[in-house]
DNA sequence: CCAACAATAT
DNA sequence: CATATTGTTG
């Protein structure tokens, strides 16, 4: 697959925006337990460099901050930058009520659940694009994503509802809108059921099986870099749902991560389903790609439900 | 055993 | 409806 490629590589450019817009960055996800227990109040201290470490390698956040007074500062913790009160934050599911507060031994914890935002469907389209239908199978679209958090589960069920999309469009444009059955299918690309596909567009060769090269081209992966390499301070990556009550942490500290040791990226290749995909680096020093979120930093701007597509 | 996928559950 | 979880298969 090295060496069959073709022009795909100048489709490729015209076609798509410009590589750094997926290349550099590992988005940090940051789950709203941890940002609350760590008290994202507005530093008063206007202490804004809060520059930290980045560490390298996707380290869950987990939810559940030991409540410990002398708790550590966390090593792994994360930036946290100011969200934008866009639309999607951790809504409240609406949990709560009384201050019950479910001191319980969250045992059985669970991650809250992933809200895709614009901006992560961006990356998760590009991701695809980049890889090709082919090869983007869940394990290689997690990884060239890079967003921290994200798992392959994550990233395999949004795929799922991701290639219904894409069946969907297919028979669509190509029978037209009053397409077979689907009476309602009227609209193409109906903003209100497609809502967040909607916003990213559908690189052509997704509709075809046939035509297109994939090949593996340089992947912009961005493995974690070093620890010096943090960008914080970007939109938001992702937002989670606020999910069951935290608090009680377990005075054991026990509790089981979900998913502690990933084996370290650079699984890819050939072999287990996934293609040979060359993480190539590439010297970049570091670009950030994302913000948006205008809406009240803008001051006037307000609401605007979902983000404008106005990012490609 | 792990990963992808499809189906099903929340 | 959007995600998560589970079951099945390769």
């Amino acid at each position: 697959m090295r060496e069959e490629d073709s022009n795909w590589f100048s489709r490729w450019e015209e076609e798509f925006p410009s590589p750094e817009e997926l290349m550099p960055l590992s988005q940090t996800l940051i789950t709203p337990d941890l940002a609350m227990a760590f008290d994202i109040r507005n530093p008063h201290t206007t202490n804004t460099a809060q520059q930290q470490h980045h560490q390298h390698q996707q380290q869950p956040q987990q939810q559940q901050q030991p409540s410990n007074p002398s708790s550590l500062p966390n090593p792994l913790q994360q930036q946290q930058q100011q969200q934008q009160p866009t639309s999607a934050e951790f809504a409240d599911s609406g949990e709560l009520g009384s201050g019950t507060a479910g001191e319980e031994p969250a045992r059985t914890l669970k991650r809250p659940r992933l809200v895709w935002t614009p901006q992560l469907h961006k990356r998760f389209v590009d991701a695809v694009a980049h890889l090709g239908i082919k090869n983007a199978v869940p394990k290689t679209i997690m990884q060239l994503m890079s967003v921290d958090g994200l798992t392959r589960e994550n990233v395999a069920s949004h795929l799922q509802k991701y290639r219904l999309y894409l069946k969907r469009m297919q028979g669509i444009s190509a029978a037209g809108p009053g397409g077979p059955g689907g009476g309602a299918s009227g609209a193409v690309a109906d903003p209100a059921t497609d809502h967040l596909f909607a916003s990213s567009p559908v690189p052509a060769h997704f509709l075809h099986p046939a035509a297109r090269p994939n090949s593996d081209h340089f992947l912009p992966f961005v493995p974690a870099l070093h620890p010096h390499q943090q960008q914080q301070q970007m939109a938001a990556a992702a937002q989670y749902h606020r999910q069951v009550g935290h608090f009680g942490s377990p005075p054991n500290g026990h509790f089981e991560n979900p998913f502690m040791s990933r084996p370290n990226l650079q699984r890819m290749g050939g072999g287990g389903g996934g293609g040979p995909v060359h993480n190539n680096h590439h010297p970049v020093s570091g670009y950030v790609e994302d913000m948006e979120s205008a809406n009240a930093a803008s001051g006037g701007r307000k609401v605007l439900t979902l983000f404008p597509t106005g990012d490609d």
